[in-house]
DNA sequence: ACCTGAACACCGTTCAAGT
DNA sequence: ACCTGAACACCGTTCAAGT
């Protein structure tokens, strides 16, 4: 009757009954005991799916520290995305959380660090981290539900079709693919480089492969058109004195001449409860 | 006992008293009406919460028409967030689902002419857009649970400042913040112009100015060097018959030599019920 | 035929009663 | 002091009984 106990046995009852079926009665039949025991060990519900959720993540390997960012980043979160597929029951709550737990917070840190090596700004690191767990979040609420045969996506898939621009797409929105995700993935990363200051070789005839990064799991050795050249940087991110205060408060082009920033979330609205 | 009065009231028994509120027998209340009065006019919550989120979309307008792609889509995904926002009761719903009433298809309508005007392929417009829903969907998310000060994000926070490279960011994250949602946006932006092959100028001397885009969502007369030019294009994504066939289907970059397509939902899985 | 509301099969969590 | 389980205050939905 331990946490480890209690987590397994609520991965086991989701991934065999859904993600309805964890609830804190059903977790506790399956344990053979009594509800209220689970309360001895976790504050709520809430708080014992977050367990459970972290603990599908065991299996996620940190990236390769010597792949380049990019590899790493698209490392993590398609790994948590399988992870989270192979646990179905717990995948939707996955989608909802930040990663707080031991391995969600391991996981983090190599996402981190991979997009300090992008070049990005620190303070654009953290806001690119956070783009990153929303997207891979979202992407992965979608195939999540697309398992689950959502009617809504496929009357979205129809509306689509019928849409001017979609009409030769009707086959094409499989909607929480890995192919889906991978492209989403690609764009941001490719967001990144542009605005890390990465030039992409081959950007002058763009028609012919503008797309073919994203086969770029598997290693890829036949013709590397998608290389990167890193122009020179004046100032690196770490020498924030003399190297110029591009990004410092008072003239940061995106906060300038707006309302106080939101710090944290102390001066946040409270919605309810 | 319309369906708009049921969805009316359901609206404003969640603005008032979260989501959790939105329960059928609670609109009922709401209305003075019996519980089961509503499934005359819905099939199940689902269906009544699917209606209430189109509806806060009313307000959202379709994108100025003559507006860059961008600053369309901008406008659409800006529009949808600032009316979840409005009606936090909703706004956990509005980022779970698809956009599939009224409203939504407008709004997705506007989107995918706008992707379509980015120069992207039809079959990348569809997954860009849903790229775009996705990471809308979870940026509003996360700004709901920002606003209900969930202490996981403060803890994430705590965590991120507690990493290398995230030392001096200490105060940044600011979770489900206006910038926070524009930065991420902004990346994918960029990751589409790249992907349809836009230069950016000034990409050579990314230090001083990578990110001032941003405050582009006023008129931002005084210095635009976030111009972009698009490179002459062979085949105009208009005429798929000579023009190159440069995307079809046999020798697509991305799924050649893959596992067969997976085309809409009908051949997924079906994890549960 | 239509509508109603009692009833079913659940929830998460509290808290008083037992040990 | 600790643990248990009955009880509270809810759910969404079914379905038999009423009109």
């Amino acid at each position: 009757m331990s946490p480890e106990s209690i987590t397994a046995a609520a991965l086991e009852v989701g991934d065999r009954e859904g993600p309805k079926a964890m609830s804190m009665r059903r977790i506790a039949a399956e344990l053979g005991c009594d509800p209220m025991a689970l309360y001895r060990h976790f504050g709520d519900r809430e708080a014992l799916l977050d367990a459970v959720a972290d603990r599908a993540l065991v299996d996620v390997p940190a990236p390769a520290p010597d792949d380049p960012w990019d590899t790493r980043l698209r490392a993590v979160l398609g790994g948590v995305r399988a992870a989270a597929l192979r646990h179905p029951g717990i995948a939707e709550h996955v989608a909802a959380r930040p990663p707080l737990g031991e391995n969600g917070q391991r996981l983090g840190a190599a996402m981190l660090s991979a997009l300090t090596d992008s070049g990005l700004p620190p303070g654009d690191v953290v806001r690119a981290f956070q783009a990153l767990i929303a997207y891979g979040a979202a992407a992965l609420a979608m195939a999540v539900r697309a398992g689950r045969r959502d009617a809504r996506w496929e009357q979205a898939a129809d509306t689509i079709g019928a849409l001017p621009g979609g009409e030769r797409s009707r086959e094409l929105p499989a909607v929480g693919s890995d192919d889906q995700f991978e492209y989403g993935l690609h764009l941001i990363l490719a967001g990144i480089r542009a605005e890390a200051g990465w030039v992409q070789l081959g950007a002058a005839q763009p028609v012919q492969e503008p797309a073919q990064e994203r086969a770029g799991e598997q290693p890829d050795p036949p013709r590397q058109r998608d290389e990167h050249q890193r122009p020179e940087r004046p100032g690196d991110p770490e020498d924030t004195e003399s190297g110029g205060g591009e990004r410092a408060a008072g003239d940061d082009p995106v906060h300038s001449g707006r309302e106080p920033r939101v710090v944290g979330l102390e001066s946040g609205h409270d919605l309810v409860e």
